[in-house]
DNA sequence: CTCCTTATTGAAAATGGTTTCCATTATCAA
DNA sequence: TTGATAATGGAAACCATTTTCAATAAGGAG
């Protein structure tokens, strides 16, 4: 378990101390567990996960535990259209990471990409600005996925 | 019930003929439920609407029909996020009618918009002709969906 | 360090939207 | 009109997620 920098612990324990959260075993390991995939987890693969590293956590607290860092705005929460729920850490160690996805409509497959992401972020401002005022609502954040058919997936 | 138009009755009745599905009652009632609206609507709500014109329906044929529907392009399936898919009409009697979401967080409030779309379009041509091309992927269609709290509900 | 309050946990049960089963019905080509 | 079979509807199954609740453990007070 990789503790570390400054004295008190990884970065995230000023976060739940601050808002009064307890650090727990299964929140360590759960954010242990997210910080070292670039993937987009499900609660159970989360849950699987973290079975290796820590046996007796149960799949509540997976769903609790990933439903608070959500709330503290520490993971984003996906739906790709398979029924279930993906997860994925909201900054990496190299601090923010924002992009948006490109999902295989057959496989399932998910593509992170971050290469246009200026332009549509420009773009998507304008947007924002033009909406909130027409509209009178308060944007805070956006969704945007392409959808298709992946190398693997689009011969035949 | 608009017939309308041609001979053979509705616009949608060569669709169905040419894809070898029949034209039942409860697909009629189904269509005409969705095209009187504007609304986002639950395949619940869109059961309920219909149990009014034919209460023989079964929930189960809703289900069904309206992922035919999905499938053949009619209809378009979305998630807002409050754990039920809602269904939209592809194309209203004047055409296409592509256009984006603005969905408030609190209240689940869904706001279509389509003013800034063309500009976005622009951009998303662009983008996705990056994207194609970097990760070899065939794009068929995408979605953007802004969230925050509507007028409503931001007085607090 | 020990105690105590109470946030947190885990197992089991409940929930709720959606899908599957299957015997019955109705569409439509011949 | 008739027959093959696509479509239907009610009940049961499915399955991701949530709720319940008694047991546990984090961490501040002393
Ligand atoms: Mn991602
Ligand atoms: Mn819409
Ligand atoms: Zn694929
Ligand atoms: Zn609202």
């Amino acid at each position: 378990m990789p503790r570390g920098f400054g004295h008190g612990g990884p970065w995230w324990h000023t976060r739940f101390r601050g808002a009064g959260f307890r650090i727990t075993v299964p929140r360590q390991a759960i954010l242990e567990v997210l910080s070292k995939t670039q993937k987009h987890l499900s609660a159970e693969d989360v849950y699987m996960a973290v079975h290796r590293i820590c046996p007796t956590v149960g799949l509540t607290t997976v769903y609790r535990t990933l439903e608070l860092l959500v709330d503290m705005g520490l993971v984003f929460k996906f739906d790709f259209g398979d029924g279930r729920a993906r997860y994925e850490l909201a900054l990496g160690p190299k601090g923010e990471r924002h992009h948006h996805h490109l999902v295989c409509t057959n496989c399932g497959r998910v593509i992170d990409y971050t290469e246009f992401i200026d332009d549509e972020i420009e773009l998507l401002q304008q947007t924002e600005k033009g909406l909130s005022k027409k509209y009178n609502f308060d944007i805070t954040h956006h969704l945007i996925q392409f959808y298709g058919l992946c190398d693997k997936c689009k011969g035949r």
